[in-house]
RNA sequence: GCGCCCGUAGCUCAGCUGGAUAGAGCGCUUGCCUCCGGAGCAAGAGGUCACAGGUUCGAAUCCUGUCGGGCGUACCA
């Protein structure tokens, strides 16, 4: 059999069908769709291409229905066509395809619902960018689980991806970070000093002030401004950052600071770039862009009056900077806080005439966290948080990327912390993975029993209801995989893999796979093969682990 | 005030470019292990899809307005 990647046939061979139809008939060409029926009694796809009809032709969508069909010609692969009121055309697929998707499946491997769109193209996705100024939160999960996420659908499909954090160790935050750590350092040394409120709270800049106390002791007593204590906090805080990401799966390739912007000059490459576009102009003091020339509703300052660049500048700049690497894609995740201002640094590109159709923003809105029914508000310099790491601690990694990863990016995910601490089996992510646990488990049953695993086994005895059901769901994961890419939603695939889950628990207690009639058994085992393969194949790319034992 | 996002079962949320009887999980009621893992399956109760108009063969989905919540609207990032 040719492999295929692919595997959207059915959908594409009725697609076609019905354009041939239409053109037999006289009919215009039109919009329509073909989709998975919702109910069994629908068949296994539908078109709505008769009711579309139906305003041009000023006919009854019944009757047009019945002329498209007539002019069907054989379909390989679907057993019955039927019409359906309002006017609906209903296609049934021939239980042998079904079957045949198992083969499918074994042979595709872990490449089954790979698409080749992104073969030899690159891809950077930029993503948590927090600056170190403190541990990663909770609010940092969802723009983490999501972009690391993104990154893999991206992989799957071909791409050769580069994990990009951007920070800025530069600005005024990161000096207040310094300046924590010299206050911790003097009440460590034996000063009687008040600790600033406006500086950061947490337990870790005493670790670091109580460190540097240690090896260095009263030295910096008299010296606030030594770089010592903002670059031990920033090399201490990366660390931490990065052994927390790294425990929910996640390594960047590469970390861009800001600065180096300005070092090498970017910044007034980009401002010098602007003006010559001619959409800066002086006002106040401030140098301004032109930003309602591009739909904005008021214009931005990009360089203040005190001669210091606005962050817009430099993520202009930083912008340049990506382009000119030469991703065949780019994309950046952002929280909803920054949905304001992406659209003036696309602005600023394109007033350069720089293309920015293969940027793609993927903004999320917000996690409410929630305890006992009161929101938990978190603000990192009061250290009024609860860390990614007590989270990871408390649910475990497989949870935490699931319950970030579940929700749509537009909507408010609520994020009860109560409930995430309960017991784990209380937890979706369990249904799946206890999905992929028994069928290991059964494979240890078939060898306990001695039923071999037999790849060229005959498949036509998969007929029952349960078993052609879980066949049809299998072959939609390439759509899911399409779904996700055109999407960048990470959630439809955990929707699937749920439905998908179901779907065997349901045909698990309806079927049982190791019997003494051999040849059902070996064809059961072989289709259990195959959910498990699209499991694992589904969970790989959300990064949650796939247990052989629970 | 203005812009973006959201409002669907008691709670948390699905519902793909408008389509067939609006779904799932949790919680509640009730069944199912002499049999491959009961972290499972089945059944039941629970809805004016925030509200009011509009568009059309057809609206949870699109348009307008109102109400409610989140985020922006800084010469903070």
């Amino acid at each position: 059999m040719q492999k295929r990647k692919q595997s959207l046939p059915m959908k594409d061979s009725i697609f076609r069908a019905v354009k041939v139809a239409l053109s037999k008939c006289g009919f215009p060409s039109i919009d329509f769709f073909i989709e998975r029926s919702q109910q069994g009694k629908h068949g296994h796809f539908a078109t709505n291409v008769a009711l579309v009809l139906t305003k041009q032709l000023k006919r009854n969508p019944l009757e047009i229905a019945r002329e498209i069909t007539k002019n069907f010609g054989k379909i390989e692969g679907i057993e019955k066509i039927e019409i359906a009121p309002p006017g609906f055309i209903n296609f049934t697929l021939s239980e042998t395809i079904l079957q045949n998707e198992i083969h499918v499946i074994q042979q595709l491997g872990n490449e089954y619902g790979k698409l080749s769109t992104g073969d030899g193209k690159t891809c950077q996705v930029e993503f948590v960018s927090a600056n170190p100024t403190g541990p990663l939160t909770v609010g940092h999960g969802r723009g983490a689980a999501l972009g690391d996420t993104i990154a893999r659908i991206m992989e799957w499909n071909g791409y050769s991806v580069e994990r990009e954090y951007y920070f800025n160790n530069a600005g005024k935050q990161m000096r207040i970070l310094g300046t924590s750590v010299y206050y911790r350092y003097l009440q460590q040394i034996g000063k009687d000093v008040e600790f600033p409120d406006e500086c950061y709270q947490g337990d870790y800049i005493r670790e670091i002030a109580s460190k540097i106390a240690d090896q260095n002791g009263r030295k910096f007593e008299d010296q606030p401004e030594n770089k010592i204590f903002q670059d031990t906090a920033e090399n201490k805080v990366f660390e931490t950052i990065k052994i927390s990401l790294r425990r929910i799966g996640i390594f960047h390739d590469s970390f861009f600071n800001e600065n180096e912007l300005y070092e090498k000059g970017k910044i007034d490459d980009a401002l010098y770039g602007l003006k010559k576009s001619g959409y800066l102009y002086e006002k106040d003091g401030a140098i301004w862009f032109k930003a309602t020339e591009f739909g904005a509703e008021k214009d931005r300052v990009i360089v203040r009056s005190n001669g210091e660049p606005t962050y817009r500048l430099p993520d202009i700049a930083y912008h340049i900077e990506k382009i000119n690497r030469n991703y065949d894609v780019i994309i950046d995740v952002f929280g909803a806080d920054h949905s304001a201002t992406y659209p003036d640094v696309l602005a600023g590109l394109q007033s350069l005439n720089l293309s920015t159709e293969h940027i793609r923003v993927a903004i999320h809105q917000f996690v409410t966290f929630t305890r006992d029914g009161q929101k938990v508000k978190m603000s990192t310099r009061k250290a009024q948080f609860v860390t990614l790491d007590d989270l990871v601690d408390l649910v475990g990694s497989d949870a935490v990327r699931y319950f970030f990863l579940m929700r749509a990016m537009n909507s408010h995910l609520n994020f009860d912390l109560a409930l995430a601490t309960k017991q784990s089996d209380e937890n979706p992510v369990f249904y799946l993975q206890y999905a992929h646990a028994r069928i290991s488990n059964i494979f240890l049953h078939a060898e306990a029993k001695n039923v071999p695993f037999n790849p060229e086994c005959n498949l036509s005895h998969l007929t029952h209801a349960e078993e052609l059901d879980l066949i049809f769901i299998l072959s939609e994961f390439p759509e899911i995989i399409a779904l996700c890419k055109r999407t960048l939603e990470p959630q439809s695939l955990c929707n699937y893999l749920n439905k998908l889950a179901a779907a065997f628990h349901k045909f698990y207690t309806e079927c049982k796979v190791i019997t003494d009639n051999i040849p059902l058994s070996q064809a059961r085992l072989l289709l259990c093969a195959a959910t498990k393969q699209v499991l694992s194949n589904g969970l790989t790319i959300l990064g949650i682990s796939k247990p052989e034992r629970m």
